[in-house]
DNA sequence: ATCATTTAAATCGCATACGAGTTAATCGTG
DNA sequence: CACGATTAACTCGTATGCGATTTAAATGAT
């Protein structure tokens, strides 16, 4: 009667384990805790090497487009550029046309710091064992998700 | 003299995109920013939620083996227990045979609430606007990529 | 020009997250 | 059974994260 075979259902056996949102939360935890140890060496967080990397990659930004570029609020954005600012990597200097906007950028010592991080992302993806274009191709599809999720909470 | 053509390469004018632990770090604060306006109406954070969702799904756990379901330390599991006792969702209860160890269940109350939560995870996919196969196959993946980054770093 | 509105950044309170270290209970080997 | 080693949970300090609010500056409508 054409009853169902036994089809490799991914987690017949643990129910928790298929919710995309967990893996994904998951899978970033991961990601933070095999980084960690790689950045100390450099006196640096994940996020900050994150921050630092958006303003190497797309060059100065006011506080709030570095917001947009990590997906974060200025709440969070503003004490983590002041913590990369005493540790000497940015600057921060208030625009002189409008006085609101502060400009963060690289100081030749953070762009120094992420030359000798050169080979950190590298030794990460390395140690997914994982072929590059499937990675590839993953970001692709998390990015596509990120973009319906974001034009859904505004 | 069969020059490549322009193919779609995914994000040659913004190679900050490219990193893949950028990727799963920003949807999984999407995730959260999503989830939150609709568990706020429960009173439970997303963290929360997914604990509580662990132990409907997988029943009573010690911490640690709590921790183990979320990815996450004794250090950050102690807490936010302790506040999922205090608003009566969960009970700790240390094990008689072993001083040590803190078994956590829900309660009626928790899981009551779970109940009446049961549709927002049914909101958040359907807010993705992708097929659910195409969603499982990215979990599917993003489980994998998991379990080789957390042999990774032990 | 004045003053309500808007905007950018910062501030505040709360809840994660982790590593390092602590405490208390159990285990293991003699 | 004695006692060092191990283990489970907890504590502490630091760094995220966010929503709500605040502050200060720029905008805009009359």
């Amino acid at each position: 009667m054409s009853k169902k075979p036994d089809l490799p259902q991914p987690s017949a056996t643990d129910p928790f384990a298929d919710f995309l949102c967990f893996s994904v939360y998951s899978t970033g935890l991961a990601f933070n805790r095999l980084y960690k140890p790689l950045l100390d060496r450099y006196g640096l967080t994940y996020l900050q090497y994150l921050a630092l990397i958006a303003l190497a990659l797309r060059g100065e930004q006011t506080v709030s487009e570095l917001g947009e570029s990590l997906f974060l609020e200025s709440s969070t954005v503003t004490p983590l550029i002041k913590r990369l600012e005493a540790a000497g990597t940015v600057t921060r200097r208030r625009d002189t046309r409008d006085e609101r906007v502060v400009r963060v950028s690289l100081t030749d010592r953070g762009k120094a710091i992420l030359e000798e991080a050169r080979c950190v992302p590298l030794e990460v993806m390395e140690a997914t064992g994982t072929p590059p274009e499937q990675l590839q191709l993953l970001n692709e599809q998390l990015k596509a998700l990120r973009a319906k999720l974001v034009t859904k909470s505004d």
